[in-house]
DNA sequence: CAATAATCGAGACGGTACGTCACGTCTTGCC
DNA sequence: GGCAAGACGTGACGTACCGTCTCGATTATTG
């Protein structure tokens, strides 16, 4: 009912991307690290992406806890460097970004991507929710905007510029975004 | 001194890319769909990265013409339609996106699309100046920042997320933005 | 523990020696020609000499009854007209001069040549017991430098000088080699 | 209507004949050696044997002065001396190996390989000539036969039989072919 | 001494085979 | 039921030489 071997699989397929990339990453490596036969893998799962998506379901290295600074402003600096840390800093970036990439090639993948974000945005709503109770925000902003601009420019810059993402450009980041969105009035 | 064939072999390399992504995108594939022999390919490119680097100079399906409405927020609707276009309707959707996510797994493809960034801000500067000629900023405005935090929410959408890239969509970020931007006082 | 399509693979590299030639003779031909495909070849011999070495073992073309004709001489003349048609008539003249020229290259095949020509004079052996027996030779007469001296004009005749082998020839050299051991005083 | 380059293609195809055996030689390693593009050897010989054989013409290497010592004895131990060391003493050894083993597989060399041992048997023919005078062998003697008994036999134990060539074995073999040769009454 | 050949270098190409890697499938038998 | 072991077909990899072609550049020689 259950791979006996599971666990020694989907470790060997994490530690796997991480050292050589995701394509680097082969069953028959898995395989080997994990001291499993071939079809056993073969077995449970039917791609390297479906194998892949199960390792990444509870990958410690994606692990995330949404801030809570007791302002906004402190929230979205952490959110912005949790990201930029979760994009740059190994082993996580090694595991992220390699997914991440691999979503785009795999239906797969693209939807465990979509789990990821649709998961870590539930986690980070409570953020608005405070700051609207703390009257940061107001009713009509839009938190998932919100999110996705910061965390698509630090996609952007972290992987596509390949550029450096320090303290000054989280403060900028956030104070635009949190200029846009303060209750008007 | 160049590759007689170069014109048939990079038409064919973007084809299959957009038409079987980066992992169905094949060197012997190219081959055959150009009609040249596998071995002139390698001649002038040492990988399927390389090549796909040289295909995508010049592509005109990632041509770019920025925007010029008469106002910034005009101009920054224009460049946030422009980019969900590039990512979301084929066949530029599927040459830009899959390049793109290769070039998280490959370095020759990562420096091409770091160029092909680098090009496109600089095309995209004089919608800011113009904007500052005409009050709609201050000096102190970061112009990249502004569109790696649209663009970048545009990739999360359209990408990770999946989500549809409307009018609404276009209209409430460009707002977010420039309001975060606009000249204090 | 053993490959399955073993006879075929052996077979069809014979056939091929036979109709090409040690040049003409490549692996990816003898996956076509076996219906087998090129990497089960390699799995289990490293290269085309290992594999005609493999081939050659048991080869029925190859195969050799030594004479008994009641005399030295009749024996000797049965030696020579064996080895002449070893070395002229097909498909047996084929494969050995293709793969005893080959072996000159390569250091597998020469061993595979030495087990053949060791194993062959294990069997032409008795002739010289039975010859000693009758008082036709004496013992200090050298059995393998007969042979050699013999098998090596024919070889030298009908590889290198291209001359036909018939039966004066035979007669001759027999005689001669005969005069020259025969018993003294 | 002689190519300017020929002694030092033909130079460099000896070398690596020597050097990398018969399979080694290639026409692009010898255009590299002689420092000569490639077409200019296709202009003048039409495949890798062709060029060998020309250059085999007139190799020092082949070089071969029949022995005179005053009796046939004498005379063929030199010979088969001689032969001995042609196919066991670099640089002849690897030279006349390779082309002759070569010359099994390609007609243009086969005729190459006869030549070579018509002129050398024109070249030891004064030998029995001077036996015959000196009444060693009377006028039925058959010289190429002696030869090609003797030669033969050091071509298959120095390549075949991979065994050492000693001063006993060619005792014994001259000792056997002259007592067999020897005039009769 | 220039005109005119012969000879050569260079660059690009299609083509065959190489030997390798990983894929995904199947069968057999052990635990 | 889960797994190991082994054999296999398949596609693509990247490489080495093959043999050919075109175009200029360089030599000789000869008129």
């Amino acid at each position: 009912m259950a791979p006996r071997k599971q666990r020694q699989i989907l470790d060997a397929t994490l530690e796997l991307l991480a050292e050589k990339g995701y394509e680097g990453l082969t069953i028959e490596g898995v395989a080997g690290r994990s001291g499993v036969n071939k079809t056993t893998i073969y077995r449970w799962w039917p791609s390297k992406a479906a194998l892949l998506g199960a390792a990444l379901v509870g990958a410690e290295a994606l692990e995330f806890d949404p801030p809570d600074t007791g302002s906004l402003a402190g929230d979205l600096r952490g959110l912005v460097e949790g990201v930029a840390r979760l994009l740059t800093v190994s082993p996580s970036s090694d595991i992220a970004v390699a997914a991440l990439g691999a979503a785009v090639h795999d239906p797969a993948l693209a939807e465990a991507a979509k789990g990821f974000f649709a998961d870590r945005f539930a986690r980070e709503a409570p953020i608005f929710e405070r700051a609207r109770e703390r009257g940061e925000i107001d009713a009509s902003a839009d938190p998932m905007l919100i999110v996705d601009l910061l965390a698509g420019a630090v996609w952007l810059r972290a992987v596509f510029r390949r550029l450096p993402l320090d303290q000054d450009f989280t403060d900028r980041a956030v104070a635009l975004v949190l200029h846009g969105a303060r209750p008007t009035g």
